[in-house]
DNA sequence: CGGCTGACTCTGG
DNA sequence: TCCAGAGCCAGCC
């Protein structure tokens, strides 16, 4: 399974298995970067910014949803621009934010946040 | 092969 | 509530 894969034999990139697992988050829902550390094995929450960071460069944007990974706030890590355009694209998908800017993972946490 | 960079999270004061 | 430090790794010069 992906356990195994975290070897050196391991193939995948693992930016790619990063992307993987956040193409999984269902339009509506958010997760955490912790949490997807957690999913990939050998991965820790500051790998999967990376790996979100990376990806501006990419053209891979339109294919990964990288706006439902926020930080365990609830909150956008990004500030200025990025920070409006990905709360945008979250609104459009019927996520909502507090006054402050915080998103309620009790009702549009992926992985169901109890 | 060395050095630099980057969208996190937790703990403690 | 705010701030600093530690943990930790793939890409791209």
């Amino acid at each position: 399974m992906f356990a195994d894969q975290r070897n050196k034999n391991n193939p995948t990139p693992m930016y790619q298995r990063i992307y993987a697992i956040v193409r999984q988050i269902p339009a509506g829902k958010v997760a955490t970067y912790g949490q997807i550390a957690r999913i990939v094995p050998g991965c820790d929450a500051r790998m999967v910014g990376y790996a979100m960071a990376a990806l501006r460069d990419t053209n891979e944007d339109e294919a990964v949803p990288w706006q439902r990974v926020i930080n365990s706030q609830g909150k956008i890590s990004l500030t200025g621009e990025g920070y409006a355009l990905q709360r945008q694209l979250l609104e459009q998908e019927g996520i909502l934010f507090s006054e402050k800017g915080v998103v309620d993972f009790n009702e549009f946490g992926w992985l169901g946040m109890d």
